[in-house]
DNA sequence: GCGACAG
DNA sequence: ATCTTGTCGC
């Protein structure tokens, strides 16, 4: 499986507004007995992105597959273009899935983003599955601070509207940034990054992706 | 014009 | 991302 590759800014930007028009903001699934995490890491040695898709019982969240694929680098890193890096590596891990996720949860904004599709929402259109888009920082749109009790949030806000939650996942922990991938709410997928976050800031399914991806780095390193 | 800008 | 200074935040 393989997105577009747009060859200017200017035509992945085009890109991005016409399938924008695909994203769906409500639930669309069934149940979920499975849940994935995403992460991609640069090696600045050999120019290779290392991507990882990690498959957890949602019940427990206990590992049931891990894939990992390294691949060379096809985009630059531009803020708002983010997903024409990422997601080649993250589409050739998905396909080697055995046991393919119910939903999954991305390293990057859904929604919260300035033409409303970043990485979580191209993943879930191109894939056709439930995602939900979890950042560690904010890309776009402003914010109050939320209280620093666990569970505490504030609407992020941009040109009026809503694009997502700032989600305080641990008591005096910095936030996270929650919006919609595609086929979830977004008072569902804050439940679930909840969910997912019953010890640590970040949820269990990134955790174990950037895990994978760090290990694998370190080998790559190894050999030269 | 300057600053800000997911990873 | 990664590294590092220094410590409100507009």
């Amino acid at each position: 499986m393989q997105i577009e590759h747009p060859s200017s800014e200017t035509e992945a930007q085009a890109l991005q507004e016409a399938l924008a028009a695909q994203v769906i903001s409500d639930d669309q699934f069934d149940s979920v007995t499975t849940i994935a995490g995403t992460d991609v890491a640069y090696d600045d040695a050999t120019n290779q992105l290392v991507g990882a898709i990690v498959v957890l019982d949602a019940c427990t969240l206990e590992i049931i597959e891990t894939q990992v694929v390294t691949e060379s680098v096809r985009f630059p890193y531009i803020p708002g273009l983010f997903s024409f890096r990422e997601l080649p590596p993250l589409l050739s891990a998905f396909e080697r899935l055995t046991h393919k996720p119910d939903m999954i949860v991305c390293d990057g904004q859904g929604l919260a983003h300035p033409r409303r599709f970043g990485l979580a929402c191209h993943l879930g259109v191109v894939l056709d599955i439930p995602t939900i888009g979890c950042g560690k920082t904010r890309l776009t749109g402003t914010h109050e601070t939320p209280l620093e009790t666990r569970g505490a949030s504030t609407p992020l806000i941009d040109n009026e509207q809503v694009i997502g939650e700032v989600l305080r996942t641990q008591d005096n922990i910095k936030p996270v940034y929650v919006s919609v991938g595609h086929k979830v709410s977004l008072s569902t997928a804050k439940e679930w990054i909840l969910k997912l976050t019953p010890k640590y800031r970040l949820p269990e399914t990134t955790r174990q992706a950037d895990q994978q991806v760090n290990k694998a780095l370190k080998a790559l390193q190894a050999q030269g």
